[in-house]
DNA sequence: ATTAAATCCGAGTATGTCGCTAGGTTTTGT
DNA sequence: ACAAAACCTAGCGACATACTCGGATTTAAT
């Protein structure tokens, strides 16, 4: 039960972005060096973020990449579902108006939609309620 | 972020056998029967549960298994430990000291381990709070 | 116009996990 | 002795992860 490197690399590079929030676009070089993350691999994980329209691209010499909105508008939880889709503890929760799938029958059916249900309740609230500002101001140089 | 059926399954069976509970041994066959789980699957799924202690095993004809404490007793957390290992939403998690592994460095550390932590202390804090007997009590035939 | 910096795109690869199947060995009540 | 059950191990197809790599495209700077 863990996240993927995908989501650490995605609120890392987001985060790095809104320490430069409204200071143009930054190249993914330079994120790549700072949160050392590979930058081959990074090329890959920015294509969900720019899709899903939490980030803006620029091509070309001194293009780069930058946050359409800011740091406070930004929830960690929403990083994680463009990086991983919807957390989804079992597969049983994912019909919208409760469809059950084949997998999920019998006695057993109610008793672990439930507790997953609760599971994801529990687990998107936290994810929801941080947001980068919030990791800003937590990290702060001199903050106290 | 799911969980793998593993869980789902471990916790079926251990809710099998709680219904069962003080009946004798119980066998894999009947449980796999009642809770649509391939026989052979579930032999494999129910080594870790006999290796933590949880459940008691007889060999022989008339043989199975059957919990070795009252289902009041054991909390779902419990079950998804044993069947996939601690909650670890990030690896960095992992020391009890708090090792801080190879890839979590930089200045990202902090942020993703509160994160992450957090995350972690509300998804126990959820499963620990949820016992078999509970489940057994939700799922009463006519318990209204 | 050329160059070069950068985004973009898609293929490939090694490793591991999942969810099984399959076949065998051992124990033990009847 | 027989058979029912637990036990053990190997393998397998599909998929995801965490990458690398090669190139195509855009575009600012010279």
């Amino acid at each position: 039960m863990k996240l993927s490197t995908k989501s650490r690399y995605g609120i890392a590079t987001i985060y790095d972005l809104a320490m430069h929030y409204g200071q143009g676009p930054i190249s993914l070089k330079s994120i790549a060096q700072r949160q050392l993350i590979s930058e081959n691999y990074l090329e890959q994980l920015i294509g969900p973020l720019r899709k899903s329209g939490l980030v803006r691209s620029v091509r070309g010499p001194q293009g780069g990449y930058s946050l359409t909105k800011s740091p406070d508008k930004i929830s960690v939880g929403n990083i994680i579902e463009i990086m991983e889709g919807p957390i989804l503890p079992a597969d049983c929760l994912s019909g919208d108006n409760g469809d059950i799938n084949s997998s999920c029958t019998r006695i057993n059916i109610c008793v672990t939609r439930n507790i997953f249900s609760k599971l994801k309740d529990s687990m998107d609230a936290v994810l929801d309620s941080i947001t980068i500002a919030d990791l800003l101001e937590e990290n702060k140089p001199q903050g106290d």
